[in-house]
DNA sequence: GTATTCTTGTTTCCAGGGAAACCATATGCC
DNA sequence: GGCATATGGTTTCCCTGGAAACAAGAATAC
């Protein structure tokens, strides 16, 4: 019996392969971006923001998996922009509020095709089915992994 | 005729699941790796240093989709370890090879056991015929795309 | 009511990686 | 040969994000 064929390393693992997809898909979205003087944790953030009332840092952060303190860099920067505005609770004057102001409000549409245009740009190589297919995996990893356990709303 | 509808924002985008799950992958790994004191990125340069004759820094960081700058510190780090050797080329002295250190090719099987486990933990959860497509998939992805126009050979 | 504990957001410090300037060496051109 | 240009690796600066200490405000214990 032949001793077993070992597949060349690194290759072998998925996460391999999806570090290497994600980087490079991320990165040109960044790169996007940037010509708006936009970060992805940005856009993410506005995006949230945008999509649920009364969201505060800490559920935003755990939307989006990053700690409070990065969260709380992310907001000043969109505050400086005048794009988001914190307001505090009166119940608890501990947590905060977020809301889109106008300005903020009006950057998504652009923003949003930005983004529509990176997505395609990757993935028009694969067929609607392809597609679907990955979504479908990458939302099964999700779940049963509780990636998200905060939904954020 | 209605207006069409508009999925929720953020996971209309295949780059956005992608980056989720990559991100809790490769850190759950990256965390795993740092009870030996290792980073990823140490890692993988280990491995494709290991894997293959005469790679010098500037080929790795082509394979590695990193800049030259942050490969320079990475073997720094490794170096200092004494895992790897940087040997200059005799006819060139400006590019380097490099090489594996007994001590650094001791280190491979341990620290393949943990990325197996690694990827074991996450991926699991597909049966036999979902990991395999997952893989074509991102194989895909990155064929079409060049995402590594350097072979590491 | 006061003291302890828990929560929420902020701040500080540190590690990792990109951009660009930099240095040394090869290569090309005259 | 001698100078300009290109190439490979390093260094410096900066920005992002995590960890942990921190401050201020609730909540709980007694």
């Amino acid at each position: 019996m032949p001793p077993p064929l070992r597949k060349s390393g690194l290759e072998v693992h998925l996460g391999y392969w999806l570090r290497r997809v994600s980087n490079h898909v991320s990165g040109a979205f960044a790169q996007a971006l940037q010509q708006r003087q936009v970060s992805v944790a940005e856009w993410v953030a506005l995006r949230l923001i945008h999509e649920s009332e009364k969201l505060t840092p800490g559920q935003l952060a755990a939307a989006m998996s990053m700690t409070r303190g990065a969260i709380s860099k992310v907001l000043d920067k969109l505050e400086a922009k005048a794009w988001i505005a914190r307001a505090t609770n009166p119940e608890d004057s501990r947590v905060q509020w977020l809301s889109l102001t106008r300005s903020g409000t009006r950057q998504i549409p652009e923003l949003s095709r930005i983004a529509d245009r990176n997505d395609e740009h990757f993935f028009n190589c694969l067929d609607a089915k392809e597609q679907a297919t990955l979504r479908r995996l990458l939302q099964k990893l999700t779940e049963f992994h509780r990636f998200q356990d905060t939904p954020v709303d």
